[in-house]
DNA sequence: AAATTATGTGTTTATTTTACACAGTCAACC
DNA sequence: GGTTGACTGTGTAAAATAAACACATAATTT
């Protein structure tokens, strides 16, 4: 059963070997990002989408995206179209998950790595220049082109699982915001509709709010309060542990 | 600040001509899968590793790899190396991330996607013919080879969180399994005691155990129960909402 | 000033989690 | 064959969390 040791090291070198040529010259393929952008204007949770390049889908949506260059990391080549496509730096993004399947793309194979980002709409909305760039509501985002309806998907189901365990959500309000703005935005992303007080209850329990004693301003109501989020303090005291539960 | 449509239009035409020739020729990375195989036996977590065919890395371990062929999708890929190297065709199997960095292997580029695999260690014991490969505790592995260490690790964490909201850990045991062997492979992965009443109640609250009436055999001390978990009752009733808690 | 619309605050109840104790059964040993 | 060791199997009380629910207050609009 076991093989003599001068097998393994002549097994081990022509490895070696193979590896080193693949890795050189075949088997290699395309790779891609593509960014799922969140934003969240109107009470409604979007997505920026680009009309399709090809003929073949000409009139179709697609997720922004690009292919990685030799010398650029995942994230980098990812923040590069985020700074292109919104004129934005400071983003959050999170690698979500890679497509791989040989048929994916019509031009070849093409693996993509799917990021998410969440970026505030009010912070670069003047920024986009190109109008085949359009904000679409998550709801009414059908029939992408190529395999984005399914990269989308995937995503906009991660953000759901994700926002829940994670403050990464608040990216898409203004540093400061009202708690109404708060529950608005988890209620837009979750579709559901929450209590006001249990909600807020919650929040202030998680003790990561600061009260910046300021309000709303131009609202056609009571104004409420503003607060921001602690990240720092969500760092130091974040759950680590939260119970077997399926 | 809008561009006249004829820009657009032919910005769309060199475009398109740029994705296609980036596609198929430059632009190219070699792409590979690599599988963080869990294990569970004498109740400790473990995982399989093989000896770095590099001689810069030799003595070092590595995680299970391979190239992706060209006609080859990325799950597929996975599989293969399950097979190849556990002889198992039935394993539960997930993607967890994609490692891209410009320099991360010594070869060139080399895009990494990384799997998690848990196998029932039983089942697959003695189809280990390659004296290489090895199962090791997950707390003492360090210093794998290039950046598998970080692959790993990452995958370990995916696994401790992963393993609290989904059932997949139930596929490092046996069909048939006791509650104390569960137990301990939930302490074993998320290295923690807990408690065996409220363990036992927790589970027995879920309802998705199917009590087999069958015993232990072959313990040295009073055999406890066994079950099984109902898969399709887990899928028809899983939790969908979780709450909002960081 | 009256009406409208949100904000802001508790309380009560139900559910879930935690902490904790004792009786029962099988195997091994003497 | 009785005693011991080791683990199985159950229940309950207290604490914490989540869910359901109501009213007074403060701006804005009319």
């Amino acid at each position: 059963m076991a093989e003599p040791l001068k097998d393994h090291l002549q097994k081990s070198i022509k490895s070696f070997k193979v590896v080193q040529s693949e890795v050189q010259s075949i088997n290699r393929v395309a790779l891609s990002i593509d960014c799922v952008i969140f934003g969240f204007d109107e009470n409604k949770l979007k997505v920026l989408l680009i009309r399709s390049d090809l003929e073949k889908y000409q009139n179709k949506w697609t997720l922004l995206g690009d292919l990685v260059k030799p010398n650029e990391d995942l994230e980098t080549s990812a923040y590069h179209i985020l700074k292109q496509r919104t004129g934005l730096n400071d983003v959050y993004l999170e690698q979500v998950h890679t497509f791989g399947e040989v048929c994916r793309h019509p031009g070849g194979r093409v693996v993509t790595v799917a990021y998410c980002s969440l970026i505030n709409i009010q912070h670069h909305r003047l920024k986009i220049h190109d109008n085949e760039i359009h904000w679409h509501e998550v709801e009414k985002v059908t029939e992408l082109a190529f395999d984005h309806q399914k990269i989308f998907d995937s995503c906009y189901k991660w953000l759901q699982k994700r926002v829940q365990e994670h403050p990464l959500g608040l990216s898409l309000l203004p540093n400061k915001f009202s708690l109404r703005e708060l529950q608005n935005l988890y209620e837009a992303i979750l579709n559901v509709k929450l209590d006001r007080r249990n909600f807020r209850k919650k929040f202030f329990s998680m003790d990561f709010l600061v009260d910046m004693n300021e309000h709303e301003q131009n609202v056609p109501h009571r104004p409420g309060r503003l607060y921001k989020f602690d990240y720092e303090k969500y760092e130091r005291n974040k759950k680590k542990w939260s119970g077997i539960d399926f």
